[in-house]
DNA sequence: GCAAGGTC
């Protein structure tokens, strides 16, 4: 029998039903799916697949006690990896055990050949026969074409490339380890409280304080336009002065007179042109995470909805850097699976009736799988309300990124009212092409007024407003995603639970994303004392000696080695300012804790955990002279709002729990609005 | 109770 491992289920399911011409029998071991099927020649196979990486890097077990290890042994220490996916191994080794071949089908990217590595090793372990004959299946796409041209020319494993990824799980947990523990019992946060650091998390934390601070820099500066409300068909509308902003409100007062004074403006130009927009580039997850959050969806919400509708086959797989269709992929049989759906049957079949497909394509082409496609058409009932948009919004970009370019008209007039230069602009679709598939975020047409040179205008109204220019604004889940992707932080498959961490970790907080103190001083104090870890530069650095690894021109030792020397020297640096790294920390956590203004004496609120009874409560810092206290909730984290409460005066806190709404409330419990929510529970209580 | 990377 030949045993063909892959990184996922669907794909052995699939490359079954290719290889083996429909006649597929499904079986399990533990649980863990395989599929056994025959080839025209008779020969026998097994596919089975994995669930990503089955073993775990970790330190072995007199290392796991925190109080005990000093940090810096852990830079040193060795490394062993552990199955982390028990039934998926027993699995593999069964049928290893009865297997005189191995083809190793992971996806065709780094970590698919690491991944490969793992479960060869493991597959060795069980039956070390098959070490002779061991073959690697590449395919970039579950097409029919694709499989079959695959395993009929197999290659070898390349150790070098998995050795690459052996070295990035290396210098990931070292330095990962190291500095979080490090930091944690600096400063005393152990337990569910600890504060993580890491190549990844830091740096993306990093992009997220940088903008806040930019944005507490700033210093807005006041600037003057003036309007003028004119009269013509098809109906009234506004120009604007030329100068944008008047920095200066004596010479804005002075325009806006001699514009007053006028009652007719002067018609000096018009012009259009047109302009060609392209269709958008296939989705990858990047771009389909952004085109969700538009919609509304949190970044995680739509990685969750992507992976719902690819397990029930709506959709291809979710996770691709890809945005260029592969050739094998069949464009036409797609787009005749899209004309079973009522709302898209018209596009579909005007798409099908031409001759010749030319698909947009996006910058990145790579080999892990395809761009995300639609695979089939759920029916109403089958999914839910927002998987339903989900489907659509990647069907419809399926339709556009066939679609011909779109056609828009600019318009610009240019006034003269009193002298003064006015004038306004606006556009239209003259052609929609793609856009007529994909609607989303389109701009309104603006009527332009029909107008011609030398012509005069009635001026109705002219006014001045006066503005102030705008801080930067913070970034969204979906915007810090593509930021991450810019910076060459973590992967398709990992951006959007690495800010989950920074969540989980208390370091940022609300959408847009803010930081908190203890994210803003945690970001200072590596970037003081440790800085390679909080800089992108280092997974750069990573990336080129990963390449060098995978083309043999340096062992993953020496690069580990190397990153451990750096990692040593960052650690002498933090010890030697241990004290101002901690406290500067420290400082940030307890403003965190800062709930807001007594209402008593005027001085601090804080969040205080009792020692004696381990509760939460808040307390003045005015103790002992002001022993103002109120009762928290003992579930969720607790965040200020910095409003107080219209009724009772005292600061509104804000509750987290997971899977919960955000719950607002004032901390006072005899507030007046707690009556209501007082006398249902005692309602409730009653009753049961 | 550490990271980041897979996948469910």
């Amino acid at each position: 029998m030949k045993l063909i491992v892959t990184e996922k289920n669907t794909a052995a399911k699939k490359i079954a039903e290719i290889l083996g011409a429909g006649k597929v029998k499904a079986e399990s071991y533990y649980k863990i799916p395989f599929y056994v099927f025959a080839n025209g020649g008779g020969e026998e196979f097994v596919s089975i697949g994995l669930k990503g990486h089955i073993l775990q890097l970790e330190y072995p077990p007199e290392y796991s006690d925190w109080r005990k290890v000093e940090p810096r042994e852990l830079i040193d220490a060795d490394l062993v990896k552990s199955p982390s996916a028990k039934s998926v191994v027993n699995a593999l080794q069964k049928a290893a055990r009865q297997a005189s071949r191995i083809i190793i089908a992971t996806d065709y990217d780094r970590e698919g050949e690491l991944i490969g590595l793992e479960a060869l090793e493991l597959a060795l372990q069980a039956n070390p026969k098959l070490a002779e004959h061991v073959k690697r299946a590449r395919y970039s796409a579950l097409t029919a074409e694709e499989i079959r041209n695959a395993f009929t020319n197999t290659v070898e494993l390349s150790v070098p490339l998995a050795q690459a990824g052996e070295a990035r799980q290396d210098i990931d947990l070292i330095w990962g380890a190291t500095l979080t523990r490090y930091i944690s019992l600096a400063t005393s946060r152990l337990g569910s409280q600890f504060l993580s650091v890491g190549r990844v998390q830091s740096p993306t934390l990093k992009l997220i304080v940088e903008r806040e601070l930019e944005r507490r820099a700033f210093v807005p500066v006041p600037y003057w336009q003036i309007f003028a409300d004119l009269a013509a068909e098809p109906g009234p509308f506004t120009a604007r002065h030329k100068t944008e902003r008047f920095q200066d409100k004596g010479a804005a007062e002075t325009a806006l007179g001699r514009a007053r004074a006028a009652e007719t403006g002067l018609v000096t130009g018009v012009k259009t042109t047109q302009k060609q927009l392209p269709p958008p580039p296939p989705f990858n997850t990047t771009s389909y995470t952004k085109a969700a959050t538009a919609l509304g969806f949190s970044a995680a919400r739509a990685v969750r909805l992507a992976e719902d509708l690819y397990l029930a086959g709506y959709i291809s797989y979710p996770r691709t850097d890809n945005t260029v269709y592969p050739e094998s992929l069949g464009l036409k049989e797609i787009l005749g699976q899209l004309s079973h759906s009522r709302e898209l049957k018209s596009h579909a079949d005007e798409l099908l009736e031409r001759g010749e497909l030319k698909p947009s394509r996006g910058k990145k082409q790579t080999t892990d799988h395809p761009p995300i496609y639609p695979v089939d058409v759920p029916k109403v009932g089958d999914i839910d309300e927002a998987q339903w948009k989900i489907w659509h919004l990647v069907a419809r970009r399926f339709l556009a990124t066939l679609g011909d370019s779109a056609v828009s008209e600019t318009g610009r007039i240019d006034l003269e009212i009193g002298g003064e230069p006015f004038m306004l602009s606006g556009s239209r679709i003259l052609e929609e092409g793609w856009l007529a598939y994909y609607p989303y975020g389109r701009s309104k047409d603006d009527e332009m007024p029909k107008l011609k040179q030398g012509e005069q205008v009635q001026v109705v109204k002219v006014s001045l407003e006066s503005k102030e220019t705008q801080p930067p604004g913070r970034y969204g889940q979906g915007r810090l995603i593509e930021l991450m992707e810019q910076n060459g932080l973590g992967t398709k498959a990992t951006r959007h639970s690495i800010l989950q961490t920074l969540y989980d970790r208390g370091y940022i907080r609300n959408t847009p994303v803010e930081p908190t103190e203890t994210g803003i001083s945690m970001i200072r104090a590596l970037d003081t004392y440790a800085n390679l870890i909080t800089r992108p530069e280092m997974t750069a650095r990573l990336e080129t000696e990963m390449s060098d690894i995978a083309e043999s021109k340096i062992t993953r030792e020496e690069v580990v080695q190397r990153s451990r020397a750096l990692l040593h020297d960052a650690y002498k640096m933090m010890e030697n300012n241990k004290e101002a790294l901690a406290g500067e920390i420290v400082k940030g956590i307890q403003e965190d804790k800062l709930v807001g203004a007594c209402p008593n004496c005027g001085k601090q609120l804080r969040v205080i955990r009792s020692k004696r009874t381990k509760k939460r409560f808040v307390g003045c810092e005015g103790y002992p002279e002001c022993s103002t206290t109120y009762p928290l909730p003992q579930r969720g984290s607790i965040m200020p709002t910095y409003k107080t409460c219209p009724e009772c005066g005292s600061p509104k806190i804000k509750v987290l729990n997971k899977g919960r709404r955000p719950w607002e409330l004032c901390i006072d419990p005899d507030c007046p609005t707690k009556e209501e929510y007082k006398l249902k529970r005692a309602q409730k209580e009653g009753a049961s």
